[in-house]
DNA sequence: CCTCATTTTCGAACACGTTCAAAAGTTATC
DNA sequence: GATAACTTTTGAACGTGTTCGAAAATGAGG
């Protein structure tokens, strides 16, 4: 197994590189096409109707090999979620640079991820189930997906931290992941919500919204601000 | 079988009942031995080790038989679940008569519901799963729970009515609706607790009781009353 | 060009929840 | 009591996500 180590003296570092490269890139077009052809249909057909079966056909393998490159359906499901994420982050970021109030910049991050999520909202169930096992991927908590969450707490920041009027420094660090998880929550609500193209999800939000403005003055009454720091502390500790 | 049907000339009606006692009594039977025999091995074994087979060979039926009592795998997980409802008011009703603090009364409320729910906390992700299909009739807001949901909503509504230290009305006819909402996600944050005997979600209680029997007061403080009415609202609007 | 080890691909197989048509059992009616 | 209508019970079957052993393709070393 080793008898050639060591055999090349000078510059193989950089030899070793393209083969390795040409090999996976047979397999990473194999790859993309299985993902492509799950992400394709997740967005047209949903999680149930998207089985394992038809979207190994759709990408032209066979259902073992889809296993090949994706453990689980719901590892296929983790490609879109970063998709999501991702347009939720060029979506957002452009309008911030067009905004100054901090409630005005937190209102955009929630009411865009709300808008990337629009399109999925007929299929939520089927998503939501593969979310909440503990061991999938698609767990806000698990470590594959502290990627995908961090660019959504980043966002919060940005929002926070950019804004015309600054918060204290110890709530402009907590808030972040308040933010966040008060994000995962209308998300929850928005997947069960069936009013008109869930306009009880966006009245709720706006009322939050509302009421968050009004209260941030509280930050500076001396004797408010011990117990909203522990309010935050509490459900900080909520977020993980 | 019914040789002597009849024969008796008087107080009939007691007599009819038997017979559709008896007919249904059968059935009724082979439907609590199903319902048994899925709740022994649910608390034994866990959501996912409880095939419809298994259960249906433990109850000693076809697996086609079990489906002709229970729709489905879930809505035998609801019999389970009713079952902790009443074993949670039958907890929590005697240690009410000896309390008198409101926020000391809330706190057994949930304390006792998070006691129910520990011999299951390693099947916990199983029956989360189950819970959050939108047609699920483990479903919070599903029709089926509501009987279920109104049973814990009471003994809220039974701490706070029953309290020494009354809440203005307003307030009183709010809090309950609320507090289930907590408990709703106090047991989600439960199911993902990995800490030794789930002891974070213990700390979370305290902490948010404490946080509460601070903010009591408040309630009657003139220019945070109507601000946290809203919040209320808000948050009663989430909890549908 | 020929090994042979590794990577990739395949399709059969498994256990599961659920469905269904038909058999068996039970009850009501004449 | 016989026949019809019903409730109850059965076991085979379907489609699903996932696993697995083996076949095919690929690449390296002689």
């Amino acid at each position: 197994m080793f008898e050639n180590e060591g055999a090349e003296t000078s510059g193989d570092r950089s030899v070793k590189v393209p083969p390795s490269e040409s090999r996976s890139s047979k397999a990473e077009r194999t790859r993309a096409a299985i993902r492509d052809a799950a992400l394709r249909s997740f967005r047209e057909n949903g999680f149930d109707a998207t089985t394992m079966r038809s979207l190994a056909q759709d990408a032209g393998v066979s259902l073992g090999n889809a296993y090949y490159y994706f453990p689980t359906k719901n590892h296929l499901v983790q490609e879109l979620y970063i998709e999501v994420q991702q347009a939720h982050r060029a979506a957002v970021e452009p309008r911030l640079k067009a905004s100054a109030g901090l409630i005005e910049r937190v209102g955009i991050v929630y009411r865009e991820g709300l808008a990337q999520l629009a399109p999925f909202h007929s299929f939520a169930p089927g998503f939501l189930n593969a979310m909440v096992a503990p061991d999938s991927p698609l767990n806000p908590l698990s470590p594959e997906s502290s990627a995908a969450r961090e660019i959504t707490v980043g966002l919060f920041r940005e929002a926070i931290t950019g804004a015309r009027n600054r918060l204290p420094p110890e709530f402009e660090e907590r808030m972040p992941d308040l933010l966040w998880l008060g994000h995962l929550q209308l998300s929850l609500y928005w997947s069960y919500d069936r009013s008109d193209e869930q306009r009880r999800t966006a009245r709720l939000l706006d009322q939050g919204l509302r009421l968050l403005k009004a209260a941030l003055p509280a930050i500076r009454t001396p004797f408010l601000r011990a117990p909203l720091r522990s309010l935050l502390d509490l459900v900080a500790e909520a977020g993980m």
